[in-house]
DNA sequence: TGTACATCAGTGAACGCGCGTTCACTGATGTAC
DNA sequence: TGTACATCAGTGAACGCGCGTTCACTGATGTAC
């Protein structure tokens, strides 16, 4: 790589981090390229060389989050091969729930509610399955009763669509495991547990282990 | 009530229903005084003289939106009163979700991404806590064995400092309900599901459903 | 019923702020001969 | 090794926009006698 390109990509790695730290202050809306450029000791424009706009540089944030979360779950799940299908599950939720809690807004920046007016890029919706698929593929080695054909009738069609060969239930499983831990946590990150007194950690593991019986 | 109280009242009204039209559209970013007025054919300025500033109105509409739905749920649970408790609660969940799906962006200033430096006044609290109260109402009248006995024992606690006379095991049902039903739909309603072909409301009344065992 | 006063709604100008983005231009870095 | 040229980073000015909020003021509506 010669010390342009290299200078190029420190400079736009730079960009990010100050996003991503404006990001976890004041969320998606504090995300400014001209406050960026100033804390970079440039001007404006300037990082116009570096992102096409200010929707570019989301874009990538969003591409990224997904991406470390996914290489989050993944290398849990490596980590904990030899160990049983139960406990290696338990620590792939406790890995996305840290990663989650770690930088909230990155977290509601990916499941959170929507920029408005910002579509994310098509390719993040593969991204996005790593982590799902993730899941589906711990679960598929959990034995448990079939039920809700019609659902699981569903996601047979989506996976012959898309090719993994995932059991149809597993994913199922994997979805129902995403929607639940997604729940107490963005509530949690939201701080609509903080009046309740009790400990959210509780609940999102009664909730993991629900999953599995 | 005099008239000029009456034309107050009603200028509000106007205001809060503008103010509901551009969240629906464009987030709570996009709820703007100056907008408001405008559409009223009134200048800026004007709005003053009802709303403190835009952070009051803000807090109007989340004190009206927690009002509203904790009205729609009780409202449902009393047309279902001679119905099974099941079947009760399934129909409340649906009325939770209908009026979830109704208006997005209202659910999602209840319950979405927190508005960054604004923080919801106190008394919300109390409001937002109606409509788990109606939840944790139906849920006792369905027996399940107890469980989680961790969490339940800081549930216990909770009710006991609010004065509530519902059996602990039940409130932590209604938070799980609560938990689960938000997973659901604030990632159906953020679109998380678009691109997955299969139908949200299949999801969401399996999640109700598992409640009651 | 009419007059004098108080109350209130709304205006228009202004303050200060920050934003994303475009554009012509300077100056430095790299490249080809 | 040096020169001529191309490439690229970054600047500064500018455009146009919208925001929340304050303030002195006008004009209309209500109230007390």
């Amino acid at each position: 790589m010669s010390r342009r390109e290299q200078y190029r990509e420190d400079t736009r790695r730079d960009a990010k981090r100050i996003a991503m730290a404006q990001l976890a202050v004041a969320g998606p809306a504090g995300v400014s390229l001209n406050a960026i450029a100033k804390e970079m000791g440039l001007t404006g424009p300037a990082l116009y060389r570096y992102f096409t706009g200010r929707d570019a540089l989301l874009g990538e944030l969003i591409a990224d989050g997904y991406t470390e979360l996914a290489k989050t779950v993944e290398r849990t799940a490596e980590l904990a091969a030899r160990r049983t299908p139960k406990a290696r599950l338990r620590e792939m939720a406790d890995a996305f729930r840290e990663w989650a809690l770690d930088e909230p807004q990155r977290y509601l920046l990916l499941f959170g509610s929507p920029v408005p007016a910002f579509r994310a890029p098509e390719h993040t919706v593969d991204l996005a399955q790593r982590t799902l698929t993730a899941f589906a593929e711990v679960l598929a080695e959990i034995p448990e009763e079939s039920s809700h054909p019609a659902l699981e009738r569903q996601f047979a069609l989506w996976i012959r669509q898309r090719g993994t060969g995932l059991p149809p239930a597993a994913m199922k499983r994997a979805v129902i495991g995403w929607t639940r831990m997604h729940g107490v946590l963005s509530l949690e990150v939201e701080g609509h547990f903080d009046i309740m007194g009790f400990d959210p950690a509780l609940l999102f593991h009664a909730e993991v282990d629900a999953l599995t019986g």
